[in-house]
DNA sequence: TGTTGTTTACTTGCCA
DNA sequence: TGGCAAGTAAACAACA
C-alpha cells in the first residue's frame, strides 16, 4: 500500500512538472502553501467560456452502414473540464452522461472511453474528487484550482475571447483580487504556516473555491 | 454483482 | 530519433 501511496504522489508530481513547469516543487498539489504561489496573476485574468455550442454533429454517412459521428476535437480532460465547468460537481455517471448528451461520438456504450474517462479523473490533479454521492455509487468530481486554465479557447477568436473574460470577470484592480483571496485563504490555514513555507498537510480548499467565494467571479 | 476509483503498462502521434 | 502527451487496455480493490 505505500508502494502505491509513494507512486501516486510521484506520478502526480510528475504530472505537475509537466504541465506547471515550475522548478522546485515536491510539495503536494493539496497543500495550500502551495496553492498560494499558484499564478494567481493569471487566475485573475481567468478564462471562462461560455458552454460552447455543441459541438457540431460530424455525420459520416456510409450507405452500407449506420451513421458514425467524428471524434470531437478535445482531449479527455478537456470533455471532463467543460462538463464539470457547467455543472460544478458530477458524478462519474453523470459526466458520461453529459459528454454523450454533448458529443454523439460518445453515444456508443462503450467501455473504453469510460475507462478513459474514469483513468484521466484519477491521474489529473486538476480534477478533485469530492464528497461521496447522495445517491448512488461514487464520488462528486470537481474542478481543482488550476482547472482555470486548461480548456484552451478553440473555436474562438481572441477577439471574442477577450469579450467572454469581461463579461465574467469582476472589473476591479487585480492587486485587490489578490489580496481578497490571499486573505481569505490564509483564513483557513493555521497561522503559524501562513509564511513559514511549511509543507505540511491542509485543507485542499482551491484558490477557485476562494475566488468564487469572495465573490469575486460573477460566473463560473 | 456492477460501478467506481486507482494504478501500471503499452501504443500512438506529434514535435524538436 | 527520442521525448512527451494522450489514449487505451487491463488488473485490482472498495463499496453500495
Amino acid at each position: 500500500m505505500s508502494v502505491m501511496a509513494s507512486k501516486t504522489v510521484s506520478e502526480k508530481a510528475k504530472w505537475r512538472r509537466r504541465k506547471c513547469s515550475k522548478p522546485d516543487e515536491d510539495n503536494d498539489c493539496a497543500s495550500l502553501a502551495w496553492l498560494l504561489n499558484f499564478r494567481l496573476d493569471e487566475f485573475v485574468n481567468v478564462k471562462v467560456p461560455d458552454d460552447e455550442p455543441v459541438e457540431e454533429l460530424k455525420v459520416i454517412v456510409n450507405p452500407e452502414s449506420p451513421p458514425m459521428f467524428k471524434k470531437p476535437p478535445f482531449t479527455y480532460p478537456e470533455l471532463i473540464e467543460k462538463a464539470l465547468r457547467e455543472r460544478g460537481e458530477l458524478t462519474v455517471s453523470a459526466i458520461y452522461q453529459w459528454i454523450s448528451d454533448h458529443y454523439p461520438y460518445y453515444k456508443v456504450n462503450d467501455e473504453r472511453w469510460k475507462n478513459s474517462v474514469r483513468h484521466n479523473l484519477s491521474i489529473n490533479p486538476h480534477f478533485r474528487k469530492g464528497a461521496r454521492a447522495a445517491q448512488g455509487a461514487g464520488h462528486l468530481w470537481s474542478l481543482a484550482a488550476n482547472a482555470i486554465d486548461l480548456l484552451p479557447l478553440r473555436n474562438q477568436s481572441y477577439d471574442h475571447a477577450e469579450e467572454v473574460v469581461e463579461a465574467h470577470v469582476i472589473d476591479c484592480p487585480k492587486v485587490i483580487v489578490l489580496d481578497e483571496a490571499a486573505i481569505a485563504a490564509a483564513s483557513i490555514i493555521p497561522d503559524q504556516d501562513i509564511f513559514m513555507g511549511s509543507t505540511m498537510f491542509l485543507n485542499p480548499v482551491s484558490t477557485e473555491q476562494v475566488v468564487r467565494e469572495c465573490g469575486l467571479i460573477t460566473s463560473m
